[in-house]
DNA sequence: CTGAATTATTACAAAATGTAACAGAGCAAG
DNA sequence: CTTGCTCTGTTACATTTTGTAATAATTCAG
């Protein structure tokens, strides 16, 4: 049986860092702490006092994840969380002090991700972190597993052979870079993706290579890539596939 | 709808269900709980006592999540947990007697989405389980965005291209702020809109950019923008759209 | 009708995005 | 090792989108 194990996996490495966390909460002290340990643990953070700063914030320049207190002093914090899950699937934690289970029932099923209480153990927030980050970009994972053929608009791609072809007969190989960015746009259709999202990992803040990525699968994907109608651009949040996608075998 | 609690919002009709739940636990009193728990909710459960009869059951008919517990009599929870995570994108919750951090950030970096400790609030479990099943089948079918087409006046609107064409032959795309505007005012039809309601957030009370916004859907939308027949200013309160929307696929 | 308040429109600046061109890395063949 | 190729990120610049500020037009109370 396994015990207490002393030494914990080094997680660093399993999770694609550089992400982009929003911690919102009136106290200083619990952003300045949150930060401090996700920042250890390769996350890039910013700490908002207020929930419009941070509405704002989320708006130019969407994070992976939000982690917020339900006490904020100028918005009710179920309505942000609210906002925040309709709006783009960027994951949403509570961080509260409130312990009640309607409490916490509200919260999740509003759409939050997690309900942290305080006070709580910074390690185990990280945990939590990390484990919502992996599940949110885990696009990468299943796109390495993903055998079978999408059909969507008027073409078909094939994952096994990087190959793309239209009923047109135009024809496209993919690159491997190209083929990610596809492949998650085809696993969350209709679903503004967030540049974070989208990118797999490995990049800092002031990249814009996801920008020229789009711009190369666009040339093979689209009839007219000037005038895109299969990828749309959502401006100042990220991209969007408009079509259905179905898969075969 | 909601039978045991009338307090709480009505998102379990959100949440799709009938998705198939595996429980894991040697304790058949948990198993119990927990299914019955679940099955209220309109879950398909089925329990194992065993981690070899539950591994046989995941390849042959993989569940969208399973709740396991650590302590399981032929096999290491944790290892269980790992080669799930690893295996598939299937959901892991950890049902755990064991409330030690250690355990807790073992299970959850492993792989795990979520770590609850026994004894536990069944209906906290509901919303953890409702939660994640959310996130993880958002992940493959979502559509965030009205896919619809709307049709008011003489005019059309596709949101998934974020495109309006008139019976009369004129056309013209929407940028993501006009389609905002527009959606909002689409979504509530011949009613007063005010100008919080239309900006959704991150705004000081000094501001016009509504008004240049809405200026910009009226050259779009209306025949003669000088006289606006669809979109109509409410002198001191807002914006109406007067006309009847309906939508279609 | 007059004047203050509100709204519309225009012009401009700032921010975000698209993409061509370049450079470096990796790699296979010679 | 070198050569030539592809892939990929970076840079630079064009274009689009958006908000702000200034100005014009409209509404409404009196």
């Amino acid at each position: 049986m396994l015990s207490a194990t002393p030494s914990f996996p080094n997680t660093e490495t399993f999770v694609s860092n550089h992400k982009i966390i929003y911690v919102i909460d009136d106290e200083k002290d619990i952003c300045q702490l949150v930060s401090q340990e996700l920042e250890q643990f390769g996350y890039h953070v910013r700490s908002f006092t207020t929930g419009a700063q941070a509405c704002h914030a989320i708006r130019t320049r969407p994070p992976v994840l939000c982690i917020i207190d339900l006490g904020l002093p100028d918005m009710d914090g179920m309505e942000l969380v609210k906002q925040l899950c309709e709006l783009h699937s960027i994951g949403v934690m509570i961080l509260s002090g409130r312990n009640s289970v309607p409490d916490k029932v509200l919260g999740l099923e509003l759409g939050a991700d997690d309900y942290i209480v305080k006070p709580f153990v910074p390690r185990e927030l990280v945990a939590r972190v990390n484990s919502l980050v992996r599940r949110i970009t885990n696009s990468e994972t299943q796109a390495k597993h993903e055998t079978r053929t999408a059909r969507f608009a008027n073409l078909s791609y094939d994952p096994k052979t990087l190959s793309l072809s239209s009923t047109d007969g135009r024809q496209a190989e993919l690159s491997s870079a190209e083929h990610d960015l596809l492949i998650k746009l085809l696993k969350t259709p209709k679903t503004i993706l967030s540049r974070d999202q989208l990118m797999g990992d490995s990049t800092g803040p002031f990249d814009r290579s996801i920008d020229v990525r789009m711009s190369r699968v666009r040339k093979k994907v689209e009839q007219d890539p000037k005038n895109p109608e299969i990828i749309k651009t959502i401006y100042g949040v990220g991209y969007i596939l408009t079509t259905d996608v179905s898969w075969h075998n």
